[in-house]
DNA sequence: AGAATAAGATAGGCAAGTCTATCCAAGGAG
DNA sequence: CTCCTTGGATAGACTTGCCTATCTTATTCT
């Protein structure tokens, strides 16, 4: 006989079990069924704390968000070397967060209205990220020229990450990552 | 009274409708039953000729992009006038054309195991493109420097407008292209 | 121990969507 | 003009998923 979960770590199996329909089966497949079976309970359960649909939706999204928050700050003593750190890192570990928040959810960002962006920003409002450390970093060695980075070539090489991981919605080679950053980024700051 | 549609003409308002309701709700709220109503016509009419939904789907995806294929070449003199004038034209036709077949079809890649950058292939195989014309002509006004343009520089203005068209859902601004083509892709092949 | 709380099982009403069967009507082909 | 193809209307069977009501049972609190 299994134990009965209560409380947080039935909240957060439960939270769980969204989270994996969503990625496996996407949000156009979501039913509150599957998270049940998936979960290993039953309805009234899941209805007692999310009442709708939408709303286990959005509360998995976060509870994965708030998991993911924290990268490891690379120090590898160099720019190249801290930039395709951090970037192989992502490339391994967000690939399915990337996809879910961007490609998943189009039939939530459809009814609020909103996009990716939004709900990027609503996340990084006043935020100092990673990357600003390591560039700071990087101006302080000299080895980058500060004035040529602006936001949209202290972002690029990310982008283009992401960018990748949305056309392929898989891991990206690490041969593509080196080349992003030795054949785009690098050459524009320094 | 309204004529009665045959053949082809009628075919095309069906497909026309289906793809409507695709921009409009996306994949997953697209039911066979708003096309019908869409296109005013009648359920049998639509399941004579796509026995179901993805198959519409499928069929809807094709007869768009067969009829967005073409692209004016643009031809101002400069590299920075033609990528400009290309990406405007891009950026203010085809926002719903991306949206949809990267993030509306997710659905389909799951079924199908396929990404966006599949069907992207299996379109432009062997096709030469525009921006090619393009970069030739500024290579002979001596403009570039050929061994720049690699394909990952080649696309780079293009990737970065999708990937904000992405993020977004929406035209990118215009001095969001310019700073595109003036801070990172000219610096870098010029 | 006993009471209170919450988990979990089961069943079912309701709504929406898919797809088919059946019919009638328009309009082109002979 | 008549036939025959095909468009179009209507109705309904069937399925699936959402959500609630009701009941039993395990676990925790006092």
């Amino acid at each position: 006989m299994p134990e009965r979960r209560r409380g947080a770590a039935l909240e957060k199996a439960l939270l769980d079990a969204a989270w994996e329909e969503l990625t496996d089966n996407g949000y156009a497949r979501f039913t509150m069924d599957a998270v049940v079976q998936r979960a290993g309970t039953s309805p009234p359960v899941l209805y007692r704390r999310w009442s709708n649909r939408d709303e286990l939706v959005r509360a998995a999204v976060l509870h994965t968000l708030s998991d993911h928050r924290r990268v490891e700050l690379p120090d590898t003593g160099s720019l190249r070397g801290d930039i395709l750190t951090l970037m192989r890192e992502l490339n391994a570990t967000r690939v399915q967060l990337v996809t879910v928040i961007s490609v998943q959810l189009a039939d939530y960002y459809q009814q609020t209205g909103t996009s990716p962006s939004d709900l990027r920003d609503s996340l990084l409002k006043g935020r100092r990220t990673t990357v600003d450390v390591l560039l700071d970093r990087a101006v302080g060695r000299g080895e980058v020229k500060p004035e040529r980075l602006t936001e949209r070539v202290r972002s690029l090489p990310f982008d283009l990450l992401r960018h990748d991981i949305l056309m392929t919605f898989a891991p990206v080679p690490d041969h593509v990552l080196e080349e992003i950053v030795d054949t785009v980024f690098l050459p524009l700051v320094s």
